[in-house]
DNA sequence: GTCTATATACAGATAGAC
DNA sequence: GTCTATCTGTATATAGAC
């Protein structure tokens, strides 16, 4: 490995993890075993560093949508949560990373947010056509509204992964909650399709007295 | 308002908005409109600064189970999505601190993390309570699993709020997500558990959106 | 390309006048 | 209590030897 891929790595790893405004170029050359100057050598200053080190991010963030070919609708739904899962538990760092960005609304790294959201939106869309699809063709019950189940369904996983990061021991307890929420999906995409249409039904409005 | 509490009010808007390594004791006194000397005189070092603004950001967090008296279960479990979501959302400075702390991993604000986790751990316990009595009663179906079903729900907030986060543009499309996942969990409580309970048809609260 | 040495600025913190 | 002046360490960045 070059001593420029040396550096910027050490640099990725230490902003992902200490914040920008926390990590030093000392430490960047120390943990890339390098003199200071040489960092700045490479990178004219601490900010060019920091930009070169979010394309370093960047990279990896790519999505196949060829994987679901073949797949019924159900399989789609249920592959595509896998798969935005476990893409996300695989990059936690970045992750966190650009979750620390986001949450300060840190102007340098707007392209990067920029970025990240088109791929969640990406991964969004992609569920939300399955689900048009699905309702299409009647394989869905007629209260699916393919855009908000969608967008429900992307909050649950990101609340999941929030959950993930916050409790990082492995706790099989979130892991459990992926298959529950499958399981819930498929039980709202499954249930009684040819029945009355049920969106609209509700509780009683009057209040009931506890004992 | 007293020096100390003008410091302190600084302290934690700067804390919370740009991170502790980026924030300089001379931004605080500016923002404080008082002199760096000052700021050390009432607290000690900028570490203990710190501890104290997070104690400011810790008072507000408490929880009123009361309000949810005299409710049925089906109100109890909207009142607490609603809660929680305001609750979050009126506190949305203090949420992106703590969020960017827990992201960071920082050791110096386990505690806030700890405090916020508890709360978060209320809420959950909460909503898991009160699909317990429901099961029990029978007012909801037999295949909800209140442990499962409170910590999805609690994801799909967390998701919507963290959505809220990324898109602090007033988009109406978080705040709409929110109606409708109270919707799609009444549907969930209530569906089919007794064909009794479907009886209990009004017109839809929204209107739908057909592709 | 890689280093040591150094310039310059600013951080957190202290001393002491008022 | 509040300030100015100052100390000391460390940050980014540069200069120049090799």
């Amino acid at each position: 490995m070059g001593t420029r891929e040396k550096i910027l790595e050490a640099a990725a790893w230490l902003f992902s993890t200490r914040g920008y405004a926390a990590t030093s170029l000392a430490q960047v050359a120390r943990a890339a075993q390098v003199s200071k100057a040489l960092v700045l050598w490479y990178f004219e200053s601490k900010e060019h560093l920091f930009r070169a080190a979010l394309q370093h991010f960047l990279t990896p963030y790519e999505i196949d949508a060829q994987v679901l070919l073949g797949l019924n609708e159900y399989e789609q739904v249920d592959k595509l949560i896998d798969d935005y899962y476990d893409f996300v538990a695989d990059h936690l760092p970045s992750v966190k990373f650009v979750l620390g960005q986001v949450v300060r609304g840190d102007e340098t790294s707007a392209e990067l947010v920029a970025h990240v959201s088109a791929l969640y939106g990406v991964y969004r869309d992609l569920l939300t056509s399955i689900l048009e699809r699905g309702c299409e063709r009647h394989v869905f019950p007629a209260y699916i509204k393919p855009a908000q189940d969608a967008a429900l369904i992307m909050a649950a996983l990101n609340g999941l992964l929030l959950q993930h990061l916050v409790e990082p021991e492995g706790s099989p307890m979130v892991r459990d909650l992926r298959t529950y929420l499958k399981q819930l999906v498929r039980v709202r995409l499954c249930a009684a399709s040819t029945q009355a249409d049920t969106s609209c039904v509700v509780p009683p409005a009057s209040p009931r007295r506890e004992a």
